[in-house]
DNA sequence: CAGTGTGAAGTTGTTCACAGCA
DNA sequence: TGCTGTGAACAACTTCACACTG
């Protein structure tokens, strides 16, 4: 028995930097639907999005799309399967809690509906932003949270506080039954096993960046 | 001669993946700092952090830091070597176009300045946001940006700008002497080889995020 | 021993090479 | 010929094993 990926559980999951990629085809493809494109190849896609052709290839396949050899593939078909992919058929709905300038952001991101996601309740402590309105979203207490939760139910908890009540806010959360949380706060939180937790930190890419320009090596694109 | 790292420049570069987990070590680092304590060992990090004591070790020493033996690492003097290794010692200074929520919430973004890093100016072309102040920065309109960047020279650009207005703003920077772009508009952007280019996207997160609640792979951490 | 430090093994992700197809 | 699709080589990153040290 040769398995030469070692094969520890029983379903082989996708790479994440592939799933890390698929955001950019998948609004890669939009904007060529917009033009009326119909038809697109693994290597020109690859070109304009700075990729490997096979590396594009092979991210294309594991959304399950099968393509036509001459033709490629074709948009509308590749966009369902990468939509499908990621789970975007259903709306996804989060609570946000810490409405400063981040939290506010997020909350009126255009981009959001175009992936099932939406935010249905924000939540803050301070005076001044509690009572507030962002775009539909009215800023309650966060003492209204444990009310809200019960009435609404939200698979995902976004936290944009400060670093100090990440964790708290966290426990809150997950108390409530959110089933995952996107962290935004520059600490890492600890959370049960069965908690998805995804942190976003500008400050890797601020590092990422700010070492690439002290040490002057261009031509290195990431995200 | 045996090197490992197939060396195809002169200097081993050290592993992206490092450089992202230098901000998330420095946060530690700081709050041990605050509460008073002088002495850290890799393996309590790992545990606090929940990454491989290993990989810790190997990290710090990139930054050039060597342990003590039984006792770990003295605290301040691996915040400084960090904190000298990222770059931070000088002051780097942004341009920002385009600011919306996103924009607005970058520019009083408070843990810049931990990181050396400033937004000395803004632009937006949209007459309600034009003239608006943000923090101490006063939003100008973009029609003044040649302008301001002949008097101010700063390193980065950073674009927080609809998609369709990216590239063109990212030509306009790199006409007038910025050598990074920090783009956080969802697209990618042509640049020439010279300049680095740094894509922050909060929608590949976003994919990963949905993948593992749709999928219901928990306790599976990452950024 | 509880820690650092490091070479080797393992794992994951990317690129190459090429077979098959229209 | 220009594309898909795939197994194998390769490269990057992480983890393991263990020698060393106060």
């Amino acid at each position: 028995m040769k398995n030469k990926r070692s094969n520890k559980g029983i379903q082989t999951s996708i790479p994440e930097p592939a799933l890390r990629r698929m955001p950019t085809y998948l609004g890669y493809l939009r904007r060529l639907a917009e033009k009326g494109i119909e038809h697109v190849s693994a290597p020109a896609i690859a070109r304009d999005l700075h990729l490997d052709p096979t590396l594009v290839t092979k991210d294309l396949a594991y959304t399950g799309i099968t393509g036509k050899t001459r033709v490629g593939y074709e948009v509308r078909a590749l966009m369902l399967s990468i939509e499908n992919f990621l789970g975007l058929s259903k709306v996804n709905e989060a609570f946000l809690v810490g409405a400063g300038n981040l939290g506010k952001a997020l909350i009126n991101y255009p981009g959001f509906t175009d992936f099932g996601f939406r935010i249905v309740a924000a939540f803050d402590v301070a005076p001044p932003i509690v009572g507030q309105k962002v775009g539909e979203i009215a800023i309650q207490h966060l003492d209204n949270f444990r009310e809200m939760a019960e009435k609404k139910k939200a698979m995902v908890g976004i936290i944009t506080t400060p670093a100090h009540a990440a964790q708290s806010v966290a426990d809150l959360m997950i108390g409530w039954g959110v089933k995952a949380i996107w962290n935004f706060a520059p600490v890492h939180i600890k959370v049960p096993e069965n908690i998805i937790l995804q942190n976003t930190s500008i400050y890797a890419n601020l590092a990422v960046l700010l070492n690439k320009l002290n040490t002057r090596q261009s031509s290195n694109e990431t995200d």
